[in-house]
DNA sequence: AAACCTATGTACGGCAACGCACACAGAGAT
DNA sequence: ATCTCTGTGTGCGTTGCCGTACATAGGTTT
């Protein structure tokens, strides 16, 4: 489940790259965080922090994919946000809260690389480079939790579930996703069946196939035709922050 | 509609310090940023920022309050957040991002205090204080987002009208609040029909009464014994960071 | 007091998504 | 080869909200 980096302290440079965050650190940044980052790797549905739980580390995940769900009392959940090599897992404990009411599940199996919550401390404190990066791909990740706030009022499962595979993809080196119907509609906050039903339907037009399990994006250029605006806007915006 | 200051520079402390945050502020940091400060008169309705516009103060509201809103091409809307006394409009600013893709409007006329984005840049990069508070309420507000995200997902439009009465009444010092159920409808990203009928209901069990724009708080104990699980998530959080 | 505008009330058909129940099928286990 | 489990398909009736249309009632203007 968590597995250590071989045998010497720091950690190979290109795979920590593989993070666009790390890769858009000066070198005198990464190497002082280099020796801090230690490489992990997630399994599927593998809890990385639990609502208001003690957060000991932040991770930034290269082929992995983290969810940001949050669960209601009568078990129901929805997620809010995603993040994967393009983002980091921790946001809290350089805002200063160390928690966060929400949990983050692996949505796609991985490899990520965390880092102790002192070491990035130090570093953010500096005010340079990295608590730049950092302030802006959370500002980032805001306009992503803003607009699944109004995509969950105003878009049908149909759109959102475009949305939801499109970003997913986004995140995937391969065109197969390996997720059932079920796992999603829990990122949705959906029914199974309603996932399902959206599924169908995306499959007889062709941008998709799946089954069991695995789906195959067949047509992304399709999927983009017939997402809502809220995908464009979110990715837009974080070129716009962090190019 | 925009009022400035009578005859000195420096601005009214104790009227300033109605903000939650400037407040909480040391007296050594208060006093370099007050001479920055400006009082404002909004009226309702009024655009502080328009989406993508570009920003030249941070606004900190003391009785006036202010709707983070996202208007999609077709016209629809929905908020993603509030901020009163307790919060600051403009947080793109110090995030690093310079503008946000959403609009802020005023939902409550009144006071707030402005400062030029370079004032306030000045103080955010001494790393203090300041900084601090201004990283923990942003997380608030991240809270507060996500919480619309998964509320407006999973939950009926009367108990996010509950919700949203409460929130709006603890930024409001009086029992009525001025706004028609057309306003509220594109708050809560709903048909006007929907909040008359969801209005109806909560005025029939006591909680509520309501004419023509003015709305009457009657039991606030019940409107919390009725609203979903939502409000009081955000309100502990952000006890919890801003106490 | 009449005219007018704005806010709220009401009604009707329609659809998307819900909750529940159960059938079927692929894939691994015995 | 059969069993079992997990994932998907399908069929109800129900409900919450939508879109549209129009009626009534406070307030304001003339």
């Amino acid at each position: 489940m968590v597995q250590k980096a071989k045998g010497n302290n720091a950690v190979n440079e290109s795979e920590a790259r593989g993070n666009r965050l790390l890769a858009s650190l000066p070198t005198d940044a990464f190497e002082r965080l280099r020796v801090h980052l230690e490489p992990i790797s997630f399994s599927l549905g593998e809890v990385v922090y639990e609502s208001g739980g003690h957060m000991e580390h932040v991770y930034f995940p290269t082929t992995s994919h983290i969810s940001l769900l949050y669960t209601m009392i009568d078990g129901s959940t929805a997620e809010m946000g995603l993040v994967g090599q393009e983002g980091v897992v921790g946001i809290a404990l350089f805002m200063g809260g160390e928690t966060t009411p929400n949990r983050a599940m692996v949505q796609g199996a991985g490899v990520a690389f965390r880092m102790k919550a002192k070491a990035m401390l130090d570093e953010f404190k500096r005010g340079g480079e990295f608590q730049h990066l950092m302030l802006r791909y959370t500002q980032a990740l805001i306009t992503q939790i803003s607009q699944t706030a109004v995509c969950n009022r105003l878009h049908s499962v149909e759109q959102r579930l475009c949305r939801w595979l499109l970003m997913t993809h986004d995140l995937t080196q391969s065109d197969e996703l390996q997720m059932t119907h079920e796992f999603i509609s829990h990122m949705l906050g959906v029914r199974r069946e309603g996932v399902t039903m959206a599924a169908q339907r995306l499959q007889e037009m062709g941008m998709i196939s799946y089954v069991r399990g695995h789906i195959q994006i067949l047509d992304r250029q399709q999927l983009m035709a017939h997402v809502c605006e809220c995908y464009q806007v979110v990715k837009d915006e974080h070129r716009r922050l962090l190019g």
